[in-house]
DNA sequence: CTTCTATTTGTTTATTTTGCCAAATAGACA
DNA sequence: TGTCTATTTGGCAAAATAAACAAATAGAAG
């Protein structure tokens, strides 16, 4: 893998990685139904406000999130939705045991 | 966050995470063109032979890839193909400075 | 300028992940 | 059976990640 593909391939694994964990995943979903405040997600998923707070962050570093400061507090809100399709993918690799047409290719060679 | 709803993102979490990783992701991209062995796939990417042997059981372990003997060499191939429409929207977050819809919503807010 | 609230950052600890080497295994084939 | 090739597994050290607590910061409001 020459220099340049691993550099692609490590940028878009960065992205992925931002996504890779429960609190992280859950964040997103709740931020796709409208931007939301530390203190408010903080509430929802049960950890130190901190922690959220830096999990956020990442999101953010990754251009995952945005955030706007408004008065005293900060908004977050999703940037790209295209992430949700992403979900319903993974949803299909969790229950997909089933057989897919690309299964029944690679079985007939 | 109740228990179950944490057990969801947590799976979810789990197939993502199995995609978070240059080589991983090279493996998936490079299988979705055709199933492959681990001899040719350890001389793309450039690992130990067992690393790529272990990245290939994570995917496996996730449903994502799956296996088969053929004689002394065992194929590769991608079970779910939906993990490639992914890549286009981490691209799209990639290179997405740009302003989208929902940024301009959330501005006028 | 002081205080209050919301959020971030510094630091430390525990856990997980990664990668390599060497050893084990599985099947092909003489 | 013994050997060869392809792949997996055990073990271990290095690196990355996650979570909590406490301390710092930013802006609002008195």
């Amino acid at each position: 893998m020459d220099p340049a593909t691993r550099e692609l391939f490590t940028a878009r694994a960065r992205v992925i990685k931002a996504l890779a964990h429960p609190t992280r995943l859950f964040l997103v979903d709740h931020l796709s139904r409208g931007s939301a405040t530390v203190g408010e997600l903080r509430e929802l998923v049960d950890a130190d406000m901190s922690t959220v707070s830096r999990h956020l962050a990442l999101l953010k570093g990754q251009g995952i999130v945005q955030d706007r400061r408004q008065g005293n507090q900060i908004f977050y809100s999703l940037r790209f939705p295209c992430v949700l399709d992403f979900f319903q993918c993974v949803e299909t690799v969790l229950h997909g045991s089933a057989t897919t047409t690309l299964d029944l290719m690679e079985r007939q060679k």
